[in-house]
RNA sequence: GGGCUCGUAGCUCAGUCAGGCAGAGCGUCUGGCUUUUAACCAGACGGCCUAGGGUUCAAAUCCCUACGAGCCCGCCA
C-alpha cells in the first residue's frame, strides 16, 4: 500500500493549488445549546487549517457566531415570555439565565469554552458586531442595487419565486425590534440608510451599519467577500442542489465578483444505537455533555479519523472505552504508520491537555478514591504518573467521574467498603490464611507498585516462596501438598475490600489503595468469624 | 418531486482524489501464559470490495445503470 494521505492533507493540497494565502471560516448560530454536529464543523475546519499551516500556507482561521440572526421560535427550553422576542436578533434579546449580556452570549460562552477545551483557537467574530462596525455595508449596497439579479439567481437555482416585497436586506424595526417583519421601501446609497415599513405599524429609516441584516442566502456569500473566506466546511443540509452553497456560489460570483470558498461537506454524527442526531427526534447531545465524558483529544480523534463525508457513530457507553483505548494505544505505539501518526498529531493539537494516565486506569483510581481529588492525586503520584499538570488530571478525573455516573455499565462499577463487608464470613480457611499472611508481608514491605502486588499474589502458589510457606504454616499443611488456586486468592481480596467476588485488575487496584489500610483490612477479614 | 453522501471481513472502518497482488482495529478460533470488571503474547480463520454493464494490458478505485442505506432541499442555516 502506498502512503495514505490524510483527508485534511488532501484538502490542504487542493486548496494550496489555488493559492498560498487562505482564510478558513466556520460559523454557527447560537440560538440554543450548540449541537454536536457543530463540533464536527469546527474540528474539521481546525484540522484543515492546521494542515494548511503545516504545508507552509499563509493561513488564518476564524469563527463567526451568527448572533444577528432572529430567534425563530420559543424553543422548549425557553420560558413562554420569550414569545415577545421571536423575530429579534439573538444579540438583542435578554439572556435566559440573566448572567450574560445577551441571549446569544448565553449559548456562545460555553461553546467558546468547549473550543478552548479542544485546543481550537480561531479568531472569533460576532455577526452583530460585524454589521454594527460596517463590515457589510458594501455588500448591502450591492445587494440592494442588484436585488432583482439576486432574486433571479435564487429563483433559477432553488426554483421558487421570491415574493414581490422580497429584499435581500432585512431592517430591524425601531419600534418592535424585530428583523423578520419589515419590508424595504427604499434606500439612500450616500447616506447609507434604508427605509422600511414594519407589520407592527411602524415605519422608519435605519443605517446600513447595524440597522439590519442580509438574508441568510445573501449573508453567506457577502461574508466570503467581506472577510476573504477561501475554505469553509458546512453540513450537508447546505449541500443540496439549489441549497445555500449553490446559490451562494452564484451570488458570490455574479453579485460580489468573488470566487466561493473551497467546500468541505461533512456528515452528521449518529448517537449510539439511537440513530442520527436530530432535534426533531429529540436525539441530541450537547457539546458540553460530550465533553463531560470524552477527553478532548479523543473527541478530536473520533472526528479526525473519519473522512468528513462519512457518518460517525458515537456510543458513550462501553464503546467509548474501546475508542479511548484505541487512541491511547495508537498514541504510544512505536509501530504506527505515518498515517496513524498524522491522525494522532492532528488529534493532539497545540494547547490541549494530555496526561499519560489511561482512562481505564483512572476509572479504577477514581472509584478507589471515591472521587476525592486529593486522594486521586496521591494515588496517581504513587503510581508514578506524570503529575506536573494538575489541570489535565482534573479534566480526566471529571470525564471519568461523569462517565461512571452517566454511561458506565454496572459491571464497571465498584466501591471500597469503609467497614469490613459481612460477606467476609464466607471466606474459607485457605483464603483466611492467605489474607493474614499477605497482610504480614505488607506490614514489613516498602511501597509496592501494581506489578509487585500482582507477583506477590501469584507467589502464593510457588513452593518455597515466603507467602507460600507462611500460608502452609498457618494451615499446618505440608507445602509440598498445599493446593493454591490464585483465583480464590483474588476473590478473597475483592470480598474483603469491596464486598463482591470480583473487581478491577488486581495490580492496579491494590496499588491504588493505602498499603496500611490493606494490611489492616486483610487481618480483620482473616479473623472475622461471626 | 428534486438533490447530496455512503455501500469494502461478523462489527467499526482505512484504501477510491492519483487504476498496479484486498488492509487495520475489534470480535471469533487455535496455541502459549502468572484468569481480572473487554488480561497479555503468538498465530489462524474470515471478502463475488452491493449488483450489472463499459473503458483499460490492468478496476474496490474511472464512466453508465440498478438496488440498498442515511440525510437534505420548497428562502427558515
Amino acid at each position: 500500500m502506498a502512503d495514505i494521505t490524510h483527508w485534511a492533507d488532501v484538502i490542504a493540497e487542493e486548496v494550496l493549488a489555488k493559492g498560498r494565502k487562505h482564510l478558513v471560516a466556520t460559523g454557527i448560530t447560537p440560538s440554543g445549546h450548540i449541537h454536536i454536529g457543530n463540533m464536527r464543523e469546527v474540528v474539521t475546519a481546525d484540522v484543515a487549517y492546521r494542515a494548511l499551516v503545516d504545508k507552509g500556507a499563509d493561513a488564518e482561521f476564524i469563527y463567526i457566531a451568527d448572533t444577528y440572526d432572529p430567534l425563530r421560535k420559543v424553543y422548549p427550553f425557553l420560558d413562554e415570555s420569550y414569545a415577545q422576542h421571536v423575530g429579534k436578533p439573538l444579540s438583542e434579546i435578554p439572556c435566559p439565565c440573566g448572567g450574560h449580556r445577551s441571549y446569544s452570549e448565553h449559548f456562545l460562552e460555553p461553546f467558546l469554552g468547549a473550543l478552548e477545551h479542544l485546543g481550537i483557537h480561531p479568531r472569533v467574530y460576532r455577526a452583530d458586531e460585524l454589521y454594527k462596525e460596517g463590515v457589510y455595508v458594501d455588500a448591502i449596497k450591492q445587494a440592494l442595487i442588484k436585488k432583482d439579479e439576486i432574486a433571479a439567481i435564487l429563483q433559477k437555482l432553488s426554483g421558487k419565486t421570491p415574493a414581490d416585497t422580497w429584499n435581500p436586506f432585512n431592517p430591524i424595526c425601531d419600534e418592535c425590534g424585530k428583523i423578520n417583519t419589515t419590508i424595504v421601501k427604499g434606500f439612500d446609497l450616500d447616506a447609507e440608510t434604508v427605509d422600511y415599513e414594519c407589520t407592527c405599524g411602524n415605519s422608519g429609516t435605519v443605517p446600513m451599519k447595524g440597522g439590519g441584516k442580509l438574508t441568510w442566502r445573501v449573508d453567506w456569500p457577502a461574508r466570503w467577500k467581506a472577510l476573504g473566506v477561501t475554505v469553509e466546511p458546512y453540513g450537508k443540509d447546505h449541500a443540496s442542489r439549489g441549497g445555500s452553497y449553490d446559490t451562494g456560489v452564484a451570488i458570490s460570483r455574479e453579485i460580489f465578483a468573488y470566487e466561493a470558498p473551497h467546500p468541505i461537506v461533512y456528515e452528521w454524527i449518529m448517537l449510539g444505537k439511537q440513530g442520527a442526531m436530530s432535534s426533531s427526534t429529540g436525539v441530541v447531545v450537547s457539546i458540553a455533555d460530550m465533553l463531560k465524558v470524552v477527553p478532548p483529544e479523543v473527541l478530536r480523534y473520533l472526528i479526525i479519523r473519519t473522512k468528513p463525508e462519512k457518518h460517525i457513530r458515537f456510543d458513550p457507553a462501553l464503546p467509548l472505552l474501546t475508542l479511548v483505548d484505541e487512541f491511547e494505544r495508537l498514541h504510544s505505539s512505536d509501530k504506527a504508520t505515518s498515517y496513524d501518526s498524522r491522525i494522532i498529531e492532528l488529534s493532539h493539537a497545540a494547547g490541549l491537555c494530555h496526561t499519560d494516565i489511561p482512562f481505564k486506569h483512572m476509572t479504577t483510581i477514581y472509584q478507589v478514591a471515591a472521587g476525592d481529588f486529593a486522594r486521586i492525586l496521591d494515588i496517581v503520584k504513587r503510581a508514578g504518573y506524570d503529575t506536573s499538570s494538575e489541570k489535565c488530571i482534573r479534566e480526566l478525573v471529571d470525564n471519568v467521574g461523569n462517565w461512571l455516573e452517566m454511561y458506565a455499565p454496572d459491571n464497571a462499577k465498584f466501591s471500597v467498603q469503609d467497614e469490613l463487608p459481612v460477606s467476609s464470613a464466607q471466606l474459607n480457611d485457605l483464603q483466611r490464611a492467605f489474607l493474614s499472611s499477605f497482610a504480614a508481608i505488607l506490614d514489613r514491605s516498602g511501597e509496592m507498585n501494581g506489578e509487585d502486588y500482582h507477583n506477590l499474589v501469584y507467589s502464593a502458589k510457588e513452593e518455597g516462596s515466603e507467602l507460600n510457606t507462611t500460608i502452609a504454616d498457618a494451615l499446618n499443611a505440608d507445602p509440598a501438598t498445599l493446593e493454591v488456586n490464585p483465583k480464590e486468592l483474588f476473590k478473597a481480596i475483592y470480598v474483603s475490600v469491596l464486598g463482591q467476588p470480583s473487581g478491577p485488575k488486581a495490580g492496579w487496584f491494590l496499588s491504588s489503595l493505602e498499603k496500611d489500610f490493606l494490611a489492616q483490612r486483610f487481618k480483620e477479614a482473616a479473623e472475622y468469624r461471626p
